[in-house]
DNA sequence: TTATATTTTTAGGCAAAGCTAAATATTAGT
DNA sequence: ACTAATATTTAGCTTTGCCTAAAAATATAA
C-alpha cells in the first residue's frame, strides 16, 4: 500500500460513512484536492487490488478488505493524535497535519505498543472513535450536548468550538474530555 | 526536501564523517542499495539545490547548508529511536527501520516537543550522539571499553554485542546506558 | 423528448526517482 | 606510456501519480 493509496481509501471510508452510499468521482476529487481524472485512475488501480468495487460512472464502494485497510489508517491517525495531545501537549486543533503524516508509518508492532502506551484510548482528541485492530468502529456517534433531552447522560468527547474563552469557561465548570454530563434542563 | 533527497543527504553525511573525505558515487550507491547512475542523477539535483558540491568523477562534499539539513534528519532519527526504546519499550536493535520512516515527518514543533518529552537526551539507544537543532554533533566518539587505559573513566552509551546472555551479565553487574565506568585494570 | 449542462472517463503528457546499456574517465598493471 | 580494469556518467526507458483537453455518458430542463 502506497501513501497515495492509503489516502484514497481513508477518504472513501469517511465519505461512505457520511453519506451511506457509493462515493462519486467528483466528491472524492474535491475532498482530496485533486482532479477527477486522477481519481478515476486510482479507482481503477484500487479495484484491481480488490480494495473496492468500481462501476464506471457509478462511483465506488469499499470491499471488506478495503474497509479494513481504511479503518486501520484511521486507527493509526487517531492514536497518533492522542499521543500528540496527551503526551506532547499539543492543542487538539494543531495535530491533524502531523497525524496525517504519522498515519503512514508501517509497523504493526509500533501501533500495538503505542496503543498500550496511551492506555488503549477509545476516542481521539476531537471525540471521534478509534477503530479497533479489526477495523470495527464504535457507532457511538457524537451528538451535540444541545441534542440531549432532560435526564439524558453523555460523556464529553470533544467540543465544537475551541475559542480560548470557551475553553476557559469549560475549565471553570470542570468539564473536559471524559467528563460525564447529566442534563438537568 | 523530498524523502529521497533526505535519505541521500543523511547517507552522505555519515560516509563523509566516517572517511573524512569526499563521498564517491559507488560508495553511495552501495550504501543506498541503488545504482551508480541513479546516484549521479541525484547528485546533480542536490548540487543544483546547493546542498553539496559535485565534481564530475570526483565525488561530492556537503555544503554547510547540506550538512545542516543532513544533521537534522539524523537528529530526528535518533530522537525517535529514544522514544521507541524509552517510552514504547522496544529493544534497541529493533528500532532502526521504524525510525527510518519517522525521521521524515515534517514539523519543527513536533521535534521540539519530542525532545523535551524525552528529557533532551544527548545519545540514542545505540550510544550515538544526537545532533542539536543547529546540526552540531558531539564529537564524543564512542570507544570500546577495552580501548580505555587504566584509571580512565567513561560513560556507557551502548554495547557492541547484544546477546541475551551478555545483556543479562551486564544487568547483574548493574551496567546500563548512562553508567559511569572507571577502569581499574 | 430533445437540447443543454454536468459528470466521468479516456488519451496523451509531465516530473520524480529508479533502471539498463553504452559511452567516457580514471586508475592500475606491466 | 599503454592497455586493461574499474568507476562514473549519459541516454533512453519504466512506473507512479498527477495534469489538461477532448470525448462520452448521464442528468436536467424546457
Amino acid at each position: 500500500m502506497t501513501l497515495a493509496e492509503e489516502n484514497y481509501l481513508k477518504t472513501i471510508f469517511h465519505l461512505e460513512r457520511k453519506h451511506n452510499s457509493e462515493v462519486s468521482t467528483n466528491a472524492l476529487a474535491e475532498r482530496m484536492q485533486t482532479r477527477a481524472s486522477s481519481v478515476t485512475d486510482m479507482m481503477q488501480k484500487l479495484a484491481d487490488k480488490k480494495m473496492l468495487v468500481y462501476k464506471k460512472y457509478k462511483g465506488v464502494q469499499l470491499t471488506e478488505k478495503g474497509k479494513k485497510a481504511a479503518a486501520y489508517v484511521v486507527r493509526k491517525h487517531r492514536l497518533w493524535e492522542v499521543f500528540l495531545v496527551d503526551k506532547l501537549k499539543f492543542h487538539w486543533d494543531e495535530v491533524h497535519d502531523i497525524a496525517e503524516q504519522m498515519e503512514h508509518i508501517k509497523s504493526v508492532e509500533l501501533i500495538k505498543r503505542l496503543d498500550a502506551f496511551l492506555g488503549h484510548p477509545d476516542f481521539d482528541p476531537h471525540g471521534d472513535p478509534i477503530p479497533d485492530k479489526e477495523g470495527n468502529i464504535k457507532k457511538a456517534e457524537k451528538r451535540l450536548l444541545s441534542e440531549l433531552i432532560k435526564n439524558q447522560t453523555g460523556i464529553c468527547v470533544g467540543v465544537k468550538e475551541s475559542s480560548p474563552e470557551y475553553l476557559q469557561y469549560l475549565d471553570k465548570k470542570n468539564i473536559s474530555i471524559g467528563t460525564k454530563i447529566n442534563v438537568l434542563g
